[in-house]
DNA sequence: TGATTATCTGAAGACCCATTCATATGTACA
DNA sequence: TGTACATATGAATGGGTCTTCAGATAATCA
């Protein structure tokens, strides 16, 4: 009755045990592209500490400078230079020049989707708890 | 002329340097709690593999068997199981037992919107490229 | 019951990453 | 030109994570 018989299939020159060959055949036809696999998980990653996440909240509304942003977040202006340079070389944010001040701002729109998709979630699921802001000060 | 004279503001009883203070103020209310911002990042650090992510757009379609998610993935079945095990803990996915198989499947719906919405702007971007699922076999 | 199969688990190793400290670069101002 | 300032950078350290290997658990079947 069932297809749990012992059935193997070659994937990459190399014989593996599958249960239901063609699902996996189809689900493999599906799927995205190692490159891109790669980089949708490297933007992932880029989103993965908090330190850089709160970087990017406080960008969705538009640039800030370095100091602005380390008091922000709550972090060292070092390092906030240096989680500030990752998105940089990863285009998810850019830079603005004035005299001696580095003015931040979220350039990757597919970045601030799933920002905005994050924070609204976080708010929907904690809506019935009024408590917002609080041990500021 | 402009407000970025030395400017101080005291937050967590610590004064720090910054340039725009009601902004800072402001961009500080919105901000959401600590609390969040840290489960937040924890979703996204779980979206940062390649293989996590192989399992999880594999399971955008259905439940699947972890031998078939190892074949799709192209990830040892240990590889799989340890990868399962992290999703399992973290709800994202959760396990049906049939027998000795154990079919695995998305069960976090707030995943599955971040995952289509990745899928789609790989999907898209590449979208002028019709170069899809050639390497297999 | 004993053998086989499917999945799970623990420990170990290698690798990656975030923060800090010290210092460098470059701008503004006197 | 020299000092103060804003940011950037390098090296080092400490902690975290992914994979593999070996073995454990549990279910099916003869």
């Amino acid at each position: 009755m069932n297809g749990s018989s012992d059935n193997h299939l070659t994937i990459d020159g190399c014989a593996v045990r599958v249960v239901d060959a063609p699902r996996v055949a189809a689900v493999r036809d599906r799927m995205p592209a190692a490159e891109d696999l790669r980089g949708t998980a490297e933007v992932f990653g880029l989103l993965s500490d908090p330190g850089r996440l709160r970087l990017l909240v406080a960008l969705l509304d538009g640039e800030l400078c370095v100091c602005d942003l380390a008091a922000v977040s709550g972090q060292s202006e070092s390092a906030v230079s240096h989680a500030l340079r990752l998105l940089r070389a990863h285009r998810v944010v850019s830079v603005r020049r004035a005299g001696r001040m580095a003015y931040y701002r979220l350039e990757d729109a597919h970045v601030r989707m799933l920002l905005d998709l994050a924070v609204a979630h976080t708010e929907h699921t904690h809506a019935l708890r009024p408590e917002h802001g609080e041990e500021s000060r």
